[in-house]
DNA sequence: AGATTTTTCTATAACGTTTTAGAATGGAGT
DNA sequence: ACTCCATTCTAAAACGTTATAGAAAAATCT
């Protein structure tokens, strides 16, 4: 008799291992250790119970794996959300996602707010082992989150270097380079007198491109000034309010470079409401995720952060870093890519 | 003796059931029960059980749960990845995720990109039963998805309407009176040939937003063309392209009325470059979830949409779809804040 | 042929939870 | 004193998986 009539309603209940054992006349654990490829099944029944177990369109329970292996196979991304990286923020998730798709990892977002305590999320992470591995952004020279977690060993990578970079999974924009570049390019430009407007500079890549910049004013014996925007989550109209209130008081800037669409479109719309304008008056250099800039603004000096890499690095990354926590863990700087600096 | 001493080393194990017991000398089923508060279980007995669960930080093994119960306590985002709408996506995101904290229910998060066929996503939570409730967004007309998760009975709820809306919760913008309100107000300000630059016309807000621009330009006896975008996925150049090309073939163009923040930038930016300036030559409407425009350009009439409530509503709506199937769906229909609109 | 090893499989148990059926206790009704 | 019922608990089983230990069969060695 087929087993296609048990609950005659239906079609079929979902296939478990015990289908296939039975399909298969083999025991529930010698149909599991086939499936993982275990040395001390025969080639010839892997064979069959692989065959049975696509024609049922076998997929493991999670919960009976979970339960058994004290592992969830899924990976928490604990999000920022900071208005100012929204975008980097959601093409960063998305591309995580995507990667994940060919893994069994499952995808789970945690985000946190400014207001927040960010250990919090993580503290709830490992206490209640929601998840095998953690990506976090935004983080910190000294991070509390990245500390906590290599205290414990617990996987992880971040999107940003702490101070322990050595020693833990990221993937990493040269902001030094960046701004050092941008600060470049704008000398080039002809224009000396410049303004880095820099996110909070407890953010560890903040203090990257201050550094960067400082080393090209330097070279140039270009003015530098570093002005800190307001706070971490400061708003389009803050920074556009303060742009105009740093150009009443010193009226012979004529550069930027910025880190965020938001900051830049900010600063553009203050200094037009000055009667300055980019490319005439001022140039102003940002980098971006999601091209807007370019394409409204032709005349901004754009460079493209690739967070669609960053994404699918930082998830391999942290599977690494869960299924093989011996080996080093897996690192990526990316240079800002100069031609497209240049060939403006 | 005491049960700190069994393991030595790492303070305590994780804290099960079977802890509880040890420690109140019940039985795990009846620490099981008392905690979910059956009436079986004397009072007495529940107040010392959650005492002791209390002191020892007892969280539920979701594993363990999954594996009895079946469920999963997860809830899928299915989310599209259109950069149109990546800014409300992600704050949408976010809401949902703070929502959640105060439930058992954990974030899972699906991206759908614009090349992807939208059911496999769906189809695969259904099938691998890896949550107990989706949400999605981007909604057409008659979406295959909310077609398939209500044949069968799988609780989901949506960020726009389908169809069917009657039948299944969801959370909609009114984007009928949106675009009444906006050709209006573009009417008021004097402007009498307007464009409505609609999303792709197969997601149900567009022909809402198309529907409602008619009915208000007919009653004003204004000129109303409806220029699709190139394809739902349009690039911010192509927008802007498009716009300019429009304006070429018909300089007569006075006013505009949009659906996003980059459609809005594009058309703004087409503009200027054929030297006509928003407040002055034309006048457009937007509307976003993330403020930017009204403080780049103050010129541009901006309806805020709040994406925090909707996130809000729709993780209640799914929450209720899964726990009380019974009882009618939550429905939710956000009327444009008028105020803000006439205020300008 | 007997002893030994290798190959290949199975039985059992366990992860933490909840459901079901039933046991023990005590009080009320006759 | 007996039954009956309500109250409050416990024992056993089950969800699907994998790890461990060991059994059966086949192959190799002496």
């Amino acid at each position: 008799m087929t087993k296609k009539a048990p609950a005659s309603k239906a079609g079929r209940e979902k296939p478990t291992l015990k289908t296939i054992s039975e399909q298969s006349g083999m025991a529930v654990p010698t149909v599991s250790r086939a499936l993982a490829d275990a040395p001390d099944i025969s080639e010839s029944t892997k064979k069959k119970i692989r065959q049975i177990a696509k024609e049922l369109g076998y997929i493991p329970n999670r919960a009976g794996v979970g339960l058994r292996t004290g592992r969830t196979n899924v990976i928490s991304l604990v999000m920022s959300t900071e208005r100012e990286m929204m975008n980097v923020t959601a093409r960063l998730l998305t591309s995580i996602g995507v990667s994940l798709r060919e893994t069994t990892y499952h995808l789970n977002v945690v985000p946190v707010l400014p207001d927040d305590d960010p250990m919090d999320a993580v503290r709830y992470i490992v206490e209640n082992q929601t998840a095998d591995g953690i990506i976090f952004n935004q983080v910190r020279t000294e991070d509390a989150r990245a500390r906590y977690l290599m205290d414990r060993n617990f996987p992880f990578a971040t999107h940003g270097r702490t101070k322990w970079a050595g020693q833990h999974a990221y993937y990493d924009f040269d902001n030094f380079t960046y701004a050092r570049l941008g600060v470049d390019e704008l000398v080039r430009k002809g224009r000396r007198n410049i303004v880095l407007v820099a996110p909070p500079l407890d953010q560890n890549y903040a203090m990257e491109m201050v550094d960067g910049a400082k080393a090209a004013a330097d070279k140039h014996s270009a003015s530098l000034h570093v002005a800190q925007q307001v706070d971490s989550d400061a708003t389009t109209l803050e920074t556009r309010e303060w742009a105009t209130r740093k150009m009443a008081s010193d009226p012979n800037i004529d550069g930027f470079i910025c880190a965020s669409t938001n900051a830049t479109m900010a600063v553009v719309a203050g200094m037009e409401s000055l009667g300055r304008y980019v490319g005439k008056d001022f140039d102003i250099v940002s980098k971006e995720a999601i091209p807007l800039l370019q394409f409204v603004r032709p005349e901004i000096i754009v460079v493209h952060e690739n967070v669609d890499i960053t994404g699918a690095f930082l998830a391999r990354a942290t599977i690494q870093a869960i299924q093989k926590p011996d080996i080093s863990p897996m690192q990526c700087l990316e240079v800002p890519d100069i031609n497209a600096l240049r060939s403006l």
